[in-house]
DNA sequence: GATAGCGGTTTCCCAAAGGATACCGGTATG
DNA sequence: CATACCGGTATCCTTTGGGAAACCGCTATC
């Protein structure tokens, strides 16, 4: 359930490794999160997610939600009835299981900015 | 508490996503989750540590090290009183706080991995 | 007929990440 | 004297990530 508290011991830490590694690959990068999250909220069009994921480009996002859809995180539907093919990004059911990963990193990335602020605060006072 | 579970709003969601951002950038890249965990066993010299992380070379293991001091997620302990002069790296108490994080991940990891070895079975079978 | 929006792709380019190798001064060991 | 271990550093190189801008066909709107 935990990786080893103690004693790694070379094969058991490589062991849990792997996993930390495989996520971080999947995850990785400077926009797969945003993504997600921005996606969370609901399916969005491409425009649409392009203008929530403040920064990113057109190319990258395209690269991006590719990756995503190949591992089965979001899902892409075209609307060809309508006239100007319509295409929307979904999270999938499968992308909300990360929801407990962005949960953690949220909250550790909040208390470090915390923490960063109390160590400021020592140095500015 | 937790990000936004629905109607990010940009505001929101740019917010949510700030903190974030933050923990990867301190633990993104290929080693600083592997170093960690690789100190999570207890107090490591530079050359034990390297063999322990199986793949790092001593100029990636060197600047990890430091990223991760400056940081305050480990320590470093010079013995000058030892002939060849030791040096030790320690996971500090507040690099102790990340293990949520990496138990998040690994968690996530280990059940994606077993997510693919089924769908790869329906395939194989 | 021009302009704007949609959903992208293509090309070019730069900076960062990271690997390979050699080397450093020190000591101990054969 | 040669070799190996320690804890690194310096140099060079390739790979990757990612940004900028132009462009695509199509539609709707002024």
């Amino acid at each position: 359930m935990s990786f080893p508290a103690s004693a790694p011991s070379h094969t058991t830490c490589t062991g849990a490794m792997r996993s930390v590694r495989d996520s971080l690959d999947l995850l990785g990068g400077k926009w797969k999160l945003p993504i997600i999250v921005g996606l969370s909220g609901g399916p969005q069009r491409f425009k649409q997610l392009q203008r929530e994921v403040a920064g990113i480009t057109a190319k990258m996002l395209s690269k991006e939600l590719k990756d995503l859809e190949i591992n089965g995180l979001i899902s892409r539907h075209v609307q060809a009835d309508a006239a100007p093919v319509a295409v929307t990004y979904t999270l999938a059911a499968y992308g909300r299981t990360l929801f407990p990963v962005i949960e953690a990193l949220h909250a550790w990335g909040q208390q470090h900015r915390a923490h960063i602020m109390h160590a400021g605060e020592a140095v500015a006072a």
